[in-house]
DNA sequence: CTCGTGTCTTAACTTAAGTCAATGCACGTA
DNA sequence: TACGTGCATTGACTTAAGTTAAGACACGAG
């Protein structure tokens, strides 16, 4: 499991098999069953994840009551809650395993300690904070210049196994939509192939 | 002008008078007309930038030919391309000042220089960019679930200047919606306030 | 001044998503 | 086994956004 982890690393930075050894004896793995919460919204979050294995849902309950999936996160992805600039730093979501899963936990105490201690590790993790913001905001642009039927399209083509991993009614949320268009889409896309 | 500049790099870190005074000194404060192309689509952008006057929109055109604005950009909002994970790294927007305007520029060639010489920039960088990420996650998810002309109402609250500020089909197009439809949903909302 | 261009608005019509309600199915439990 | 619950699908109807087309206005260039 930790492999997955070293390739990541590799990937982003220079360090040496050392060096990465000692990043990796104070890291802290930890397996998660379905259902379990990582934490809720209204909360203050004191850690951060790093998805091994598995699959977590992000989602918010607003003033109405109404639940909205706002992101499936799924294995090389990371969880974390930016928000400095909140006055009390609560959380605006819940994170749920709707898969049992694998995560390597930061814990957000410790973070700026880590950085002094392995500044490569700071550089690391601003790189893959940049990916990050690109790709959501990458996503955020095709999200606004597509139609619902559109949208379901490119999440097929981009992430097939999610649409069978998840709930519908969940996913819809994802999209934007009720989960009777999902169906209808679902159905019209099936119809007329192409 | 630079003042601002001071504000925001004391807001984010602990900097000493000296310490800032250095870094300003080789930072680079550019002016730009309106209509000024920072980068194009398909180039490869070699600057960000963090502006402290002015409005640049980013936007796409995609292979039919449509063009959708995918964001505006406003005093204190900086402006960076991240596609690292991209193999050519071109640029999927092009950016264009749709005002006069001041903006730091930062050359990404001497970015990495920079953080080793000064590495609090480079904390301060990640949390700017740690920042922005949770503010366009926060936006995605409001964009996620709502109609266009909830939509529409979350920006009159939010950025109430920009509505006046931009021409009315680019907007409409950042709203993910037609120019008639954003006629029809202004409209609706003098007729019946509230 | 006039013409052309770009921008916003309005109208008539089409289409797809939302809403409400009913059904069928899978699954876990008494 | 029978029942209840939650989830996906379908149908009928409503509504709002897309599409197409036209008109009004401002502005700059010739």
């Amino acid at each position: 499991m930790k492999d997955i982890l070293y390739k990541y690393m590799s990937r982003w930075t220079s360090l040496t098999e050392e060096e990465q050894q000692v990043i990796m004896e104070q890291l802290h793995i930890e397996q998660f069953k379905k259902g379990t919460v990582l934490f809720r919204q209204g909360e203050v979050p004191t850690r951060c994840y790093f998805i091994l294995k598995g699959c977590v849902r992000q989602y918010s309950i607003d003033e109405e009551g109404r639940e909205t999936t706002s992101n499936f996160y799924t294995e090389e992805q990371a969880i974390a809650v930016f928000n400095h600039h909140k006055p009390e730093r609560l959380s605006d979501y819940t994170f749920i395993c709707i898969e049992d899963a694998v995560m390597v936990v930061g814990d957000l105490e410790t973070e700026q300690d880590m950085y002094n201690k392995h500044p490569q590790l700071e550089t690391m993790t601003r790189m893959m904070i940049e990916e990050n913001l690109g790709q959501v905001q990458e996503e955020f642009a095709a999200f606004i210049a597509s139609s619902p039927e559109e949208r379901f399209k490119t999440l097929q083509h981009r992430r097939p196994l999610l649409i069978d991993r998840v709930p519908q009614h969940q996913l819809a949320s994802y999209l934007g939509i009720t989960p009777e268009s999902l169906s209808r889409i679902k159905k019209r896309i099936h119809q007329a192939p192409r």
